[in-house]
DNA sequence: TGTCCACAGGAAATACGGGGGT
DNA sequence: ACCCCCGTATTTCCTGTGGACA
C-alpha cells in the first residue's frame, strides 16, 4: 500500500515541475557549457545589435594592415572586466587568421589568459606552452631558460605572429621583466613579425613601468566602454530568447537586471548570471520571473560570491577571518584593531594545532581581506594610545553567519599539525 | 612643547621545496 | 644521489608616525 501514494507524489511533483518550467534551454546561460560555434553564434548576434561597433571597426582598421604585408604596431585595450574585450579580440583574430589563410599569409595567434594573477615566471612558462617550447614547470628552472626556449622555438617562423595578453596588469612580480622580454628583445631576437595585443582593467597600467620599455612600445589604444544598461538589455534579450519560455518575464525584469548590472560594474557575464539565477528561484517556487525574485537572485549572488572565495582561500586567510568574525561576536563593538583581532588569532591557532604565523604576515592577511572587500579598515592614531589599523565589519549577518560557517566546517578537519605548506593566493572567479 | 604609545609597513634575511644538471 | 639554483612564503629587523596626554 506504501508505495502507491509515493509514486503519485513523484509523478505529481515532477509534473508540476515540468508545468511551469520556465528554462528551456538551460546552456544558453552559461558560457562555460555552449559549444565554440554556439558562443560565437551569440557573439555575432550581439554583435549584430551593434553594441561593440566602434570597438570593432578599430580593431580592423588596426589589423587591416596584415592582409597588405605590413607590420602593424602593438594594440592596447583598456576596459573593465566583462565588457567583452575576450570575446571580442578572440573572435577578430579568428576571423583575422580565417582571411589570411585564404590569402595564403602566415599568421599565427596566441591567447595568454592571465586572468588569474601569476608571476612573471609563470606567464612566461604559459606563453612558452602556447607555443611547444616546453613543458609545465612550477619552479627550479631558470628564467633565461625559458626565454631561450620560446626564442628557439621561434626561431624558424617567418609570418606574423599574434600574442594576445589578456590582463597584462595580473603579472604580479616583475611586470617589467616580462614586459621588456616581450617587447624589447622578443621582437629583435625571432624573424617572424610580432603584434602584442595587451588587453588590461586599468587604464594607467602602463604608467609604473620601466621607462626604457615604455619608450621602445609603441601602440594603438583602444577604450571598451562599460556596457550602458541599453547594452545589456540588448544582450541578455538574446540569451533570453535562447533559453526561456517566451512568456517567462514579468514586465521590466530585463530593464531591472541590465539596470542592476550597469550601475555597479556593467558586467556582461554578470548579468547573464543574474538571469540565470533569476529564473532557477521562478522555477523551483513556480512563477513567472518577477522583480522581487531578481532582488534576491542578486542578494544570492553576492552572498555565494562571498563564501565561494573564503572556502577557496588558503587556510591562514580563513584563520584570519574567523578570527575577525569573532573579534567581534565578543565584543559587540563595532570596530576593532589589529592586536586584539591577532590574539583571537594565536588562540584560535592554539585550539586547532595550526601552526600561527607572525604579526606582520598576519597584517598582510588583514590587508588581503581588506583587498576582497571581507572587510574595511583604515590605520588610525589614537595618540597616546599608539596607532593601529581600524577594522570594521559591515558584511550583513548572513553572509557573516555563512562564511563562519564555511570555514568550520574546514577546520573540522583533522588538521596537519606542522602545516607549512605554501600559501596560494586567493582564487577570484572569473 | 615634547614624549611616547602601538602599531604600520618597507627591506633584508631566511626557510622551503621543486627541479635541472651531473 | 647529490648539489645548486630558483621562486615564493614567512620572519626578522627596522624606521616612521599622528596626536592625546603630561
Amino acid at each position: 500500500m506504501e508505495p502507491i501514494p509515493i509514486r503519485h507524489k513523484i509523478r505529481n511533483e515532477i509534473n508540476n515541475m515540468l508545468k511551469h518550467t520556465i528554462v528551456v534551454n538551460r546552456r544558453f546561460l552559461d558560457d562555460e557549457q555552449l559549444i565554440r560555434s554556439e558562443q560565437l553564434a551569440v557573439l555575432e548576434a550581439i554583435f549584430n545589435t551593434n553594441v561593440r561597433d566602434s570597438e570593432i571597426r578599430e580593431i580592423s582598421s588596426h589589423f587591416g594592415p596584415v592582409l597588405r604585408g605590413d607590420h602593424p604596431v602593438h594594440l592596447a585595450l583598456w576596459g573593465k572586466t566583462g565588457t567583452g574585450k575576450t570575446l571580442t579580440v578572440r573572435y577578430f583574430l579568428g576571423l583575422l587568421a580565417d582571411m589570411c589563410q585564404e590569402k595564403q599569409i602566415a599568421l599565427r595567434q596566441v591567447h595568454l589568459d592571465l586572468s588569474i594573477p601569476r608571476p612573471c615566471f609563470r606567464a612566461l612558462n604559459d606563453l612558452a606552452c602556447l607555443l611547444d617550447a616546453c613543458k609545465h614547470y612550477k619552479k627550479g628552472i631558470a628564467l633565461e631558460e625559458l626565454i631561450l626556449r620560446i626564442e628557439n622555438a621561434l626561431a624558424h617562423y617567418h609570418g606574423y605572429l599574434v600574442i594576445f595578453v589578456d590582463e597584462v596588469d595580473n603579472v604580479r612580480t616583475d611586470k617589467d621583466t616580462f614586459l621588456s622580454f616581450l617587447v624589447r628583445r622578443l621582437p629583435q631576437r625571432i624573424p617572424g613579425k610580432l603584434v602584442l595585443v595587451f588587453a588590461s582593467n586599468r587604464l594607467n597600467w602602463m604608467d609604473n613601468l620601466d621607462p626604457r620599455t615604455r619608450s621602445f612600445l609603441k601602440v594603438n589604444e583602444l577604450i571598451f566602454k562599460p556596457y550602458n544598461a541599453l547594452d545589456l538589455q540588448h544582450i541578455l534579450g538574446i540569451r533570453v530568447k535562447k533559453a526561456l519560455r517566451p512568456d517567462a518575464l514579468d514586465d521590466g525584469v530585463l530593464a531591472k537586471i541590465a539596470a542592476l548590472s550597469s550601475r555597479d560594474h556593467g558586467d556582461a557575464r554578470q548579468a547573464v548570471a543574474l538571469l540565470a539565477r533569476s529564473a532557477s528561484l521562478a522555477e523551483r517556487i513556480g512563477s513567472k520571473i518577477n522583480l522581487d525574485l531578481v532582488d534576491q537572485a542578486a542578494s544570492d549572488l553576492e552572498r555565494d560570491r562571498y563564501v565561494d572565495m573564503i572556502r577557496t582561500a588558503p587556510t591562514q586567510l580563513q584563520a584570519t577571518m574567523l578570527a575577525v568574525i569573532r573579534a567581534f561576536r565578543m565584543s559587540k563593538s563595532d570596530k576593532q584593531d589589529t592586536g586584539t583581532v591577532f590574539a583571537i588569532y594565536q588562540r584560535f591557532c592554539q585550539q586547532t594545532g595550526l601552526r600561527p604565523l607572525a604579526i606582520r604576515a598576519f597584517r598582510d592577511l588583514i590587508n588581503e581581506l581588506d583587498m576582497y572587500t571581507f572587510l574595511r579598515s583604515r590605520v588610525l592614531s589614537k595618540g597616546r594610545h599608539g596607532r593601529t589599523r581600524e577594522i570594521i565589519l559591515d558584511l550583513p549577518p548572513e553572509i557573516a553567519r555563512r562564511i563562519e560557517e564555511a570555514i568550520s566546517v574546514n577546520f573540522d578537519l583533522p588538521l596537519d599539525r606542522h602545516h607549512t605548506g605554501p600559501q596560494r593566493k586567493l582564487y577570484i572567479p572569473p
